[in-house]
RNA sequence: GCGCCCGUAGCUCAACCGGAUAGAGCAUCGGCCUUCUAAGCCGAGGGUUGCAGGUUCGAGUCCUGCCGGGCGCGCCA
């Protein structure tokens, strides 16, 4: 709907020749907006005062002249000026009708755009530490990927989901010696647990189903020969330093690997699964340690030497990412012969793209926001348009339970965890209230208040929305009487209140927010649309009765309250929450 | 010290390239169930948008400087 209206400026627009070459008038969709207020009609264009700058003109001379060419449409009852040169738009009972029909034709397609060939868009998110369980942090990126996801795709965008698997590094040899130590507490050998290591309960859970077999014995004394101490102000780093040394010596490579890798596998399959119960699943996994393998590392860096990016300094190999617009060069082989977490983020995405993906959408913790320029500048080394990267920082989130800030440090053990907080507020809840706030505010939840205030959050004032509906077709059934679709929309004129205008007006905003909430990223402007469609469908119930005896009315409040339950059910869908038919 | 993000009602937060009288929920107070689910509706109070300047027809939004909070600033990942 707002597509015609700019369309209606535009053609007035044109025949206006000595404004339209101004460069105002190539972005006249982005004039073209909402009202706040609906004294000031529907629509509203600012784009005269726009033009009155760059004319030097009067903004409401220009307005009226603007107005004279806009051609009659029946989808516009009358255009208006106002205030200082706003041109208003007031939308005519048939534009609201046809787009109710629209709705009915639509269904769950309403308002999604059809897919457009490129940009291919690839959507990294989570992308946690396969070294625990994932905690309401991680619930956070999880909830707001997808939906992002889902609100690119019914945008009309192409968009793959990938979650990349950190299971390369050190992390994992201090995964595999914790494993390792409680291994051994299970037999009886006991050692200082090191500070440095993972201290989860999930450790002694893998130490205890691991496969064992092949694997030596290891003596206390043996284990403890040559360690240095672990003493609190000691260097804690130094001990676990020396305990994976001791892993690899007393077990062998081959045997201290295959633990590694139980460990892995078995977080790994716990985070899947719990994603997946959250309704959050990815196109691919893609492993960190498939860019040694595939010798994609080492790739990168070719094509960046023979760009000349790379030079020798201190005996490492640096990058010339100052020249790109980072703040300084960074090491990507290090003195020791070994590449940096960073060659692996550059290769990362050299991959990406060569698989085929125009834009590289990330979606990070906000303590990763150097991270942009440094991979930006990786993409711009090797040839690419750096614009084709954007990173979207995700704030964190502070546990509270009591009032008390809880740890998040999945290395400490204290931690609440996705799966517990789903258990607790249930997957709606968590799903909806994450994405209710932008990215880039900080989040905090409180799992008392969460808990006990769960019957007030929002997201059951929408959903019983939805089942309200349904409640009204069963109340229909059981009075015998039937629901005619085609005399409902043959009949709209008869929907005369106040409150089906402003329901019907709301409903055919749904395609301007899509596309508003993808464009910005922004999940929270479905969130609160959805509110306030729910809250006019609330206060509509409220004031009139939908069972009427009047055969053609009741049938054109059916057709009004089935588009409401469309567009809920369909807005519901993408936050990935379930629209249920009865509470 | 440098860099990025944030600061809006008692609390938690919205506010679409800068737009008309800054909006919701919670909490507080007052009404509405003999009628399709009261997990609902209607109404009231509550604001110098951290502070001070600047840009312009117009600033919560852009710029500068302060104040307060978060996060970074590795040859860790």
């Amino acid at each position: 709907m707002k597509s015609s209206i700019s369309q209606l400026v535009e053609e007035a627009l044109k025949s206006l020749p000595d404004l339209a070459k101004s460069p105002e008038v190539s972005s006249v969709t982005a004039t073209v907006e909402r009202t706040r207020d609906a004294r000031h009609g529907d629509f509203t264009t600012n784009i005269a005062m726009r033009l009155a700058k760059s004319e030097g003109k009067n903004p409401r001379d220009i307005a009226t002249q603007i107005i004279e060419k806009i051609p009659d449409s029946e989808l516009v009852d009358k255009v208006e000026l106002a205030g200082p040169g706003f041109i208003n738009f007031h939308v005519s009972k048939i534009g609201l009708h046809r787009e109710l029909a629209r709705i009915h034709q639509e269904g769950k397609c309403y308002g999604h755009q059809e897919t457009r060939p490129s940009p291919k868009i690839l959507l990294e998110f989570v992308s946690a530490n396969p070294t625990g369980p994932l905690h309401v942090g991680h619930g956070r990126h999880a909830s707001y990927g997808a939906t992002l996801g889902n609100l690119l795709e019914a945008a009309g965008f192409d968009v793959d989901r990938e979650y990349y698997v950190n299971d390369a590094g050190r992390q994992m040899d201090i995964l595999g010696v914790s494993v390792w130590l409680r291994l051994l507490e299970q037999q009886g050998v006991t050692i200082g647990f090191p500070e440095a290591a993972y201290k989860g309960d999930y450790i002694r859970q893998i130490a205890a189903g691991l496969d064992t077999s092949g694997i030596p014995e290891v003596s206390a004394a043996s284990l403890a020969d040559g360690l240095p101490a672990d003493t609190p102000d000691g260097d804690k780093e130094a001990y676990i330093e020396a305990l994976i040394a001791k892993g690899h010596e007393l077990l062998g490579i081959h045997h201290f690997q295959r633990i590694r890798k139980q460990a892995l596998d078995s977080i790994l399959s716990d985070i899947e699964a719990d994603l997946a119960d959250f309704g959050v699943t990815f196109d691919r996994w893609f492993f960190e340690q498939s860019l040694t393998d595939d010798h994609l590392i080492r790739d990168a860096l070719l094509i960046l030497e023979e760009r000349g990016m790379l030079y020798e300094k201190d005996g490492a190999t640096w990058f010339k990412a100052s020249e790109f617009g980072d703040e300084k060069d960074r090491v990507v082989v290090r003195e020791n012969g070994k590449t940096t977490y960073f060659a692996s983020d550059i290769a990362y995405h050299n991959d990406k793209r060569k698989r085929g993906y125009d834009y590289l959408l990330d979606v990070l913790g906000s303590d990763h926001h150097g991270y942009q320029a440094r991979v930006r500048a990786g993409l711009e080394a090797m040839g690419y348009d750096g614009d084709c990267l954007e990173v979207r920082l995700m704030q964190f989130v502070s546990l509270y339970r009591a009032g008390e800030k809880q740890s998040m440090s999945t290395r400490s053990g204290e931690f609440v965890t996705l799966r517990q907080l789903r258990e607790e507020v249930g997957n709606d809840a968590a799903r909806f209230f994450y994405v209710t706030r932008s990215n880039d505010q900080h989040l905090d939840f409180d799992l008392e208040l969460a808990k006990s205030h769960s019957a007030d959050n929002p997201v059951y004032y929408i959903q019983y929305a939805h089942a309200r509906v349904a409640s009204v077709f069963r109340q229909l059934n059981e009075k015998s009487l039937q629901y005619d679709e085609s005399a409902g929309l043959e009949n709209l004129d008869l929907l005369e209140e106040m409150h089906e205008k402003s329901l019907m007006t709301s409903l055919s905003r749904f395609p301007e927010v899509i596309e508003l909430a993808a464009n910005n990223r922004a999940p929270q402007h479905l969130v609160h649309y959805l509110r306030e469609l729910a809250n006019e469908f609330h206060t509509y119930y409220n004031a009139h009765t939908f069972i009427v005896d009047n055969d053609a009315l009741r049938n054109a409040r059916l057709a009004l309250i089935t588009a409401t339950r469309i567009v809920i059910a369909s807005g519901l869908k993408i936050i990935g929450v379930s629209a249920p038919d009865s509470m």
